[in-house]
DNA sequence: TAAATTATGAACACGCAGTTCAGGATTATA
DNA sequence: TATAATCCTGAACTGCGTGTTCATAATTTA
């Protein structure tokens, strides 16, 4: 009895199979992509191909799990400007990200991520008005529901990010993350200098 | 000689296959449909399909478009309160603006979208710096350049709608364009009691 | 009513998906 | 290193949807 997934056949194939999906995607974009283009680019047999994925988007979306995971780690290492992180990681692979938030193929993935991002800022925003409130010994009450909010966030950050990419990102990452930083939490009255609402 | 597009059996038909295209949008998703589906729904022979539209995403877009249009008139029309009246646009189309949003088939509707609102913004914010300007005798400079900032809100604005669709507008529009209104005039920091940066 | 235009349905070629299967190749393990 | 387990391969097959052609019927405009 072995583990399926150890063989290095398999971890080979699935390598192949991956990258090969890369590369034909920045080629040729995903939609008209078949999984014969994908197999021949790695080298294999077609056949192969059903061996391990369901479909062309079950490749697609492991191999967005593998870049975000990468991403999620990182940020718990360096514990630091997640929101600057972000910002880096995705200009260093633009491409894959482009892809995701167009949502290409597999729409879900934009959404998935959304949903990652509204997470991980709810827990960080609990923690902060936990403190807040123990230090001032009143409690904060925030003017909208928690979800409204960080859902906001999220899709902010994440239309930000696709804006950013679509143009070739402009600006470096440095840069967004602080306009970022002033339009969300200073909003857009203090960052236009007048008053519109 | 005749205009083609005035034909009744055409406009009948076109009429016929957009209704259609809805329609089993909203019980079968988008993806799945095929051609015959649809003209089987408007009761017309697939051949005839080809007569009028290349293929599914033609369709789609043209009918994107006339919604679109719908609430670009209404804006134009009644002047006020565009925010508002978007988030009441979209509840009341709220299965196509669904569709729209989380940009199944076209992923393109959701960047022309995008690009819509963040041209409309432009404008109007062109001129109320102008005019604030004038009155005031000083030139007002914002902090950020104009096209990140009106992408910012068409993408944050974008993203709140479409998650207020996924979870089945669980608050009213007026209430989502208060909330809204808050978060991107005010800033976070205001909205949560709490200075986070 | 006549001419122009549009709709129809059968037929066809094509490409891709997804599966089956027997045989060869590679791998882990004893 | 032998061997049993596992994986890869390629040919073959079914099924489905696309897009096109064409002769004919139906509808519309003028």
């Amino acid at each position: 009895m072995r583990n399926n997934k150890t063989d290095r056949r398999v971890l080979r194939t699935r390598r192949a199979l991956k990258d090969a999906l890369m590369a034909l995607i920045l080629e040729k974009g995903y939609d008209t992509l078949t999984i014969e283009d994908i197999t021949d680019r790695a080298d294999l047999g077609r056949t192969t191909f059903y061996l391990h994925y369901k479909d062309k988007e079950e490749l697609l979306l492991e191999s967005i799990l593998e870049i975000i995971n990468d991403l999620v780690a990182q940020t718990r290492a360096s514990g630091e400007q997640p929101i600057l992180l972000t910002f880096q990681h995705a200009a260093n692979n633009a491409d894959l990200y482009r892809i995701i938030l167009r949502g290409e193929g597999v729409f879900k993935a934009m959404d998935r991520l959304r949903k990652i991002v509204a997470q991980t800022i709810a827990e960080l925003l609990s923690e902060a008005l936990h403190e807040k409130s123990a230090k001032d010994q009143v409690e904060v009450k925030p003017q909208i529901p928690m979800d409204v909010f960080v859902n906001y966030f999220a899709g902010s950050l994440l239309g930000m990010l696709t804006w950013w990419l679509e143009q070739g990102t402009p600006h470096s990452p440095e840069e967004m993350t602080e306009m970022f930083r002033l339009l969300f939490f200073q909003g857009a009255n203090e960052v236009l200098g007048i008053d519109l609402v």
